[in-house]
DNA sequence: AGATTGTTTTAGGAATACCTAAATTTAATA
DNA sequence: TATTAAATTTAGGTATTCCTAAAACAATCT
């Protein structure tokens, strides 16, 4: 049976397969703050009951059973992720920590409900895609990390890393959201930050933070 | 420190305790579908916490501390049921097995922020007060037990128990809801059933059924 | 009072999900 | 290829929360 704590293991492994990242042991307990002797012993559970397929070194893959069920709670976490953002107005560097418990305690039905009544959003508040009822997960326009953006490109910022609570806080801050536009008004060779216009405001960004910003190239 | 379980426990004492129940093991092993045995434990560790006092064949009492955090949850419980209810439009039954779950997994700022969103209600749809986060618990009028009604009386429906869906599936099914006016036709004394009118329409209900029902009585 | 019934506790376990410290194994590098 | 570094597993625990069966205790009835 699936308990939180293993879903909490799919839903890891998921998404970082989805951005399409080698998973392996050590990955998992860093991500999820648990030693790399829990995080082993669960990897052979979860194999034995046929969640996943686990060859050390080589990196985890999801089979069906797990497959079906990580994007299950993918597609709860980010419906609840964007009702909290759309409907309750919960700050955008909040709802994914309150959404990784909420994903544990819902029905099928309540999340139905939900989503019918946001009329069914393809994209959470990060924008990521939110599976459907029936697994189909929406796809995405081919999109470009905003560090490798040229000088005076301009774009539409179309999805951001939400591993970190702290950079989407600095994201929130300066402006640079999902949907807004921005230009590339210098880049810094030394260090590779960029100066980002965005609502006719200048912004200096570091490389680090450039990198888990994604957005589609205007013209 | 706290956990689901014991939230539970804290719960169930509290809702007895608020309706003037005496509160034993074997009664929270009942409700909570736990053996008297484990009960028994987890009484004698809330009681080493200072959760709360008990006294074996004489009851339980909760301490502050036990209030407090029973009081918390009953107020993140009404507050889900009420909003899942009067929001997302959830079955009336099925509210309380969804909040059973929601109200260990919201932070205190969604609860707040969910009730701001709803206007800060001061009853649930079972019509039971919802504490406020200060703690205070709204009053409810006097209500008698619909079993106690005599014939040709009037009253609103003002609270129901909402321990059994079953049974609230059934009241939802005839409209004896929060809030709806009924009269008290005809009375039987051989098994105390009653015939009520709600709403133009006749239905005849056990005393087991009338007596989960409270309502104002009709001038 | 003695017997019966109901309530509570004890004894002995089981499952889950973690931990640290110490191996062991594999991969990467000099 | 030998060494070092990184990833993984094993060994031995702990905490929590549940279980059944049996014993102990208290309340109630006859
Ligand atoms: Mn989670
Ligand atoms: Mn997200
Ligand atoms: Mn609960
Ligand atoms: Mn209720």
């Amino acid at each position: 049976m699936s308990t939180v704590s293993k879903e909490d293991y799919l839903r890891v492994i998921y998404k970082n397969l989805e951005d399409g990242i080698l998973v392996n042991a050590s990955l998992i307990a860093e991500q999820l703050q648990i030693s790399n002797a829990a995080v082993s012993e669960m990897l052979r559970k979860l194999s034995n009951e046929k969640y996943l397929s686990y060859v050390p070194y080589r990196g985890i893959q999801l089979l069906q059973k797990g497959k079906i069920e990580a994007v299950k709670l993918v597609r709860r976490h980010r419906i609840w992720e964007t009702f909290l953002y759309e409907v309750i107005k919960v700050p955008w560097y909040k709802i994914d920590e309150e959404a990784e418990n909420l994903e544990h305690s819902s029905s099928d039905d309540l999340i139905d409900r939900l989503e019918g009544f946001m009329n069914n959003p393809e994209f959470d508040p990060h924008g990521h895609p939110i599976p459907r009822k029936n697994g189909f997960v929406p796809k995405q326009k081919k999109l470009v990390k905003l560090s490798e953006f040229k000088v005076n490109k301009s774009g539409f910022v179309r999805k951001v890393n939400d591993q970190s609570s702290e950079l989407l806080h600095h994201l929130f801050e300066i402006g640079l959201t999902i949907g807004k536009k921005f230009s590339v008004i210098e880049k810094r060779n030394f260090d590779n930050s960029m100066v980002i216009e965005i609502e006719n405001r200048n912004h200096t960004v570091s490389e680090k933070l450039a990198q888990n910003v994604f957005a589609e190239i205007l013209r």
